[in-house]
DNA sequence: AGCACGCCGACT
DNA sequence: GTCGGCGTGCTC
């Protein structure tokens, strides 16, 4: 038994050859150096030739016959190859998240879709049109039927699509290289870059930073100087500025030689925001979005390689940007849930900056208004340097904020859902010809089950999580599947008006076009944004007054200043306070904080109505002070009883099958194999299920989970490395798909 | 992307 | 028979 170690290996990656992997032998010599991520080169094909590749993967188990596997010829030192980066940092994700490696890869490194190929490559002739003509009847005459048909079409057209060529001429490769071989014809690859900003004059604005401003960029800027790298987190309130930090920080980094990464939530990706750093650093940035098709993805990602561009702003995948000498990763509301990739792997794009500066020298700035708990107990443990702006940068005032307790209004047999001190303000805003915008913050799939009378919600003795309703029937735990009969009476004081909670936007346009008659309503939500542009289109509508009231869910909050808007209305702040996720307090607030910030951006001052059965909850006097500190506190205290992240780390394991008994088996079965193996290594993990989970079956497949806690998250991820092992050997439960989900951010 | 293999018509 | 054009499939 030979103790021979081998490498997956793939070739040439700007190429679409990802989805192969090759296995080659490392000699002795080469086993130190042959790590992850590492640069080879080695013989492929009949003819040995030497080609580039990189190590994606070790193994002792040879896939196919021993005598086939050839040994790398050279492992390759030196010279930082950013390839070589993001293929050890996508190792690094596929271990942390869990996945495949090619599922990996894909996010890491961009891939030029065939799609986009059309104008890359040409055909075009190397001779004049007179010998090309010759060349033709000599083919003609030897019957060389392809050749023919391709000089043909050149003579009348000059230049052809490489693509055209083999699919509609029908001509093979092996007959474009006879010919480029006799010198008659050539190909040419022409790359096309677009910048997708357009072009306007940059418009010269002196930059003048207050003093908490400055105070924060020159500290970031003289430790970088110092050759200190670190990760910051600035908190600070909405308008305090935190853009121009930013750009100050950026402009000194890029001073250096060094490229910066610039992530802002999707849908902050404005054309506003957009031109206020094209207006600094002009041509040398590059934007992208998610409505940039592939091709022109891959093309930015060219032009960051090759050194053209210093900046880019984009969403999460902006992160992998292959720059060659990067400096610094900035991420912008940081607290997003869109930061956390939804498809297998689900990284969070936090940690894989952090991980990538590490990797790459640089530093790491993250900004928000309300921090994420997790990267604000990182800070105050010293993980990270934490800065708080506390001014707002332009003289705006904040808010006024009444909360308005709902079950007051039931007794005072108000039973709409407009509290008197929102109607009353909605009247005077509509008088002075200002604008309103009402928010309701719905989200999750199922509706929790309250008592309008006292404000009293199920929650699970176990897990406490609000209980949802299940066919009006019964009320169910979807962490850990406790389950009780729908309730009639309120366990609490007895009244009858306890029901599952839930209004729709559309019900609240309805119900303000009939107590405002007079008033113009604009709503936003998924239905009306269903089509391309619509989103904006509302947006712009209500900035040039086009309407009083904005009515939407949480999409209306991010982004957009509009200075008319004087009075922003939360309609029900409990609708995202008890949907059954342990993040529903810190979602609230963060919307409270956002919603808040919404009003009296300009010279208007702004008041907001809060209604809400539990006046008294943490969220929202918290949120109605903007005290974000004291949130952090009340929350922890929450988080570390009940071993919530960042207390504690959590893994989600998702089993789905078109089957629903399978899903249920293998759910089980992979329950009693982490038992063993916990058991076995003696830790001391908590498992909660195997339980069905809330959204049970989606796109034909039945849903179950298992949640896991533990304070380590190597613990996690052990427990995910044994299962993935587990599931690739077993072919038991080949109908079902499993997935991870490290301290999951959305609901199941 | 390169190489080899196999098929087929044309030429010696 | 053999040569060269042509299409196709594989490369650890």
């Amino acid at each position: 038994m030979s103790d021979q170690t081998y490498a997956d290996i793939i070739i040439d990656i700007s190429n679409e050859n990802l989805d192969k992997t090759y296995q080659y032998a490392i000699p002795d010599q080469y086993l130190t150096q042959a790590k992850i991520g590492a640069p080879v080169v080695v013989s492929f094909g009949k003819g040995n030739r030497q080609i580039n590749g990189y190590i994606v993967g070790l193994s002792k188990e040879p896939k196919i016959e021993i005598s086939k596997i050839k040994p790398i010829t050279e492992v390759v030192e030196g010279a930082p190859v950013i390839e070589s980066h993001l293929i050890y940092l996508a190792y690094w994700i596929k271990e942390n998240y869990g996945g495949t490696m090619n599922d990996a890869l894909k996010t890491v490194i961009p891939v030029r879709k065939a799609v986009k190929q059309k104008e890359e490559k040409s055909i075009s002739l190397a001779v004049d049109l007179e010998q090309a003509k010759d060349f033709y009847y000599e083919f003609q005459r030897k019957n060389n039927k392809a050749r023919v048909r391709l000089l043909g079409a050149l003579i009348e057209k000059q230049t052809l699509d490489y693509q055209d060529v083999i699919k509609k001429l029908n001509i093979s490769r092996s007959t474009l290289q006879g010919l480029e071989k006799l010198g008659i014809t050539k190909t040419e690859t022409k790359q096309i870059f677009r910048n997708p900003i357009k072009q306007k004059e940059q418009i010269y604005r002196p930059v003048c930073l207050n003093d908490e401003q400055l105070q924060i960029a020159d500290h970031v800027v003289n430790e970088y100087e110092a050759g200190k790298r670190s990760t910051y987190l600035i908190h600070g309130i909405t308008g305090s500025g935190k853009t121009e930090v930013y750009m100050e920080i950026i402009d000194n980094v890029i001073a250096m030689g060094k490229q910066v990464i610039v992530l802002i939530p999707e849908i902050a990706l404005t054309y506003q925001t957009v031109r206020r750093f094209y207006n600094r650093f002009g041509d040398r940035i590059s934007i992208l979005n998610s409505r940039m098709s592939q091709g022109e993805r891959y093309d930015q990602s060219l032009r960051a390689k090759k050194g053209d561009i210093d900046v880019v702003i984009g969403p999460r995948s902006a992160l992998f940007t292959p720059f060659q000498n990067l400096g610094l990763i900035i991420i912008d509301e940081e607290h997003e849930t869109s930061y956390k990739s939804e498809t297998t792997p689900k990284y969070h794009a936090v940690d894989v900056a952090i991980k990538r500066a590490e990797l790459t020298n640089s530093s790491v700035i993250l900004g928000s208004a309300t921090p994420s708990l997790e990267s604000y107990y990182r800070a105050i443990t010293g993980q990270y340097q934490l800065f708080t702006l506390r001014k707002r940068a332009k003289e705006a005032a904040i808010p006024k904020v009444w909360v308005v307790d709902l079950r007051e209004e039931l007794r005072k047999k108000n039973r709409s859902i407009f509290s008197e001190k929102l109607k009353e303000l909605i009247a005077d805003r509509l008088a002075k010809k200002e604008q309103i915008m009402l928010f309701l913050n719905r989200r999750g799939y199922a509706g929790f089950v309250s008592c309008r009378s006292c404000g009293h919600v199920m929650k699970c003795p176990h897990c406490d999580i609000s209980l949802t309703t299940h066919n009006n029937r019964k009320v169910i735990c979807h962490y850990c599947g406790y389950g009780e009969p729908h309730p009639t009476l309120c366990p609490s004081c007895g009244s009858r008006y306890i029901a599952a909670f839930g209004t729709g936007t559309q019900k609240v346009e309805e119900l303000v076009k009939r107590e405002f008659p007079g008033a113009r309503v604009l709503r936003m939500d998924t239905d009306t944004t269903k089509k391309k542009d619509s989103y904006g289109k509302i947006l712009s509508a209500f900035a040039s007054h086009q309407a009083d009231i904005l009515v939407g869910t949480q999409m209306i909050v991010k982004g957009h200043d509009f200075p008319l808007v004087t009075l922003v209305g939360i309609i029900a702040a409990d609708l995202s306070l008890h949907v059954g996720d342990f993040r529903a307090s810190e979602r609230t607030f963060q919307l409270l904080c956002q919603a808040s910030g919404r009003a009296g951006r300009d010279a208007l001052p702004g008041e907001v109505v809060i209604q809400t059965y539990h006046p008294e909850h943490y969220s929202i006097t918290t949120a109605a002070n903007g005290d974000y500190e004291e949130f952090f506190k009340q929350e922890m205290l929450y988080r570390k009883m009940m071993q919530y992240p960042p207390a504690a780390h959590i893994l989600l394991i998702l089993i789905m099958s078109k089957v629903e008994e399978h899903a249920e088996e293998a759910s089980i079965h992979l329950g009693e194999a982490i038992k063993e193996m916990v058991n076995e290594q003696q830790i001391n993990v908590q498992m909660i299920g195997p339980a069905t989970a809330s959204l049970a079956k989606a796109n034909d497949y039945y849903r179950r989970v298992i949640y896991i806690k533990h304070e380590e998250y190597n613990t996690l991820i052990g427990i995910k490395n044994y299962l993935e092992g587990y599931l690739s050997f077993t072919n038991r439960f080949s109908d079902c798909s499993f997935q991870f989900d490290f301290d999951p951010m959305s609901s199941y």
